[in-house]
DNA sequence: CGAATTTGACCAGCGC
DNA sequence: GCGCTGGTCAAATTCG
């Protein structure tokens, strides 16, 4: 049988490796949703030509330009409720299942300012359902309330590919991150976090770095090798 | 009791 | 013209 002490610097090591399994995680986490973004961001774009293809389609062509915004609200699945905090006040006025999507669409007003001419809708993802789509319809004619608006944007990620809302959630993420870093860097996984809101900035040079790592298959075999290490943490026995 | 939400009814646009 | 669908209205209901 082991010594008492040894037994405790097992458990020890053990306890810092979790740790350092956790935040790899979490820091994998972000690089996904990171990706999940690129994701949206090129899906708008593509919805954007092909209405450009089609005569009859004018509206959702002209909608991408200004007037009309969506955006990807993480939340949590088993929340039923379509309330996207973003800082305004809203009034439901409406609630219908549309055909494409079993899911309801809720329909709101902003309360912020009498004759705020700005509607949105919020229904939940059909691909992904702990994403809703908040659809923004309209131009505020009044600030946001920013302490509200921070608040609630802290809770959630909210990505916006074409919004005129001023969101801008801060992510701790290293988008440097290549597969061989990753190993080097559960050596020191605090090394993985940085805060991203000081290259917030330059969010073209985050998409091209984005755009590089889902082109590297170090970066792909890397991100696997993390997941499936994830998953054997939390299911050892499987 | 007033404000907010729910929900069924109604209306307009579009395709067949 | 008819039916389908999305969007809005407004009475009923719920909540603080």
């Amino acid at each position: 049988m082991d010594s008492p002490n040894y037994d405790e610097q097992k458990v020890e090591a053990l306890q810092a490796e979790l740790e350092c399994l956790q935040k790899e995680n979490e820091a994998m986490g972000l690089v996904l949703e990171t990706m999940s973004r690129k994701y949206n961001v090129l899906h708008q774009a593509y919805i954007c030509q092909e209405s450009d293809k089609r005569p009859r389609l004018e509206v959702p062509a002209a909608a991408c330009a200004s007037k009309t915004s969506k955006v990807f609200v993480k939340t949590d699945p088993g929340d039923q409720s379509l309330i996207v905090k973003d800082g305004f006040q809203w009034r439901k006025y409406g609630q219908k299942v549309t055909k494409d999507n079993p899911s309801p669409r809720a329909y709101f007003k902003c309360c912020m300012a009498p004759g705020c001419p700005v509607k949105k809708k919020v229904q939940r993802c059909v691909e992904d359902k702990s994403y809703v789509v908040a659809t923004y319809d309209g131009q505020h004619n009044h600030d946001v309330d920013s302490t509200a608006a921070g608040q609630s944007l802290s809770s959630s990620s909210i990505f916006s590919p074409a919004t005129s809302i001023p969101v801008r959630p801060t992510v701790t993420l290293d988008l440097n991150l290549s597969g061989s870093d990753i190993s080097q860097n559960r050596r020191n996984p605090s090394s993985v976090m940085h805060d991203y809101s000081s290259s917030n900035a330059n969010n073209k040079s985050i998409e091209d770095y984005v755009a590089s790592l889902t082109k590297d298959p170090n970066f792909t075999l890397a991100l696997a090798a993390a997941v499936a290490r994830s998953i054997k943490t939390e299911h050892p026995d499987n």
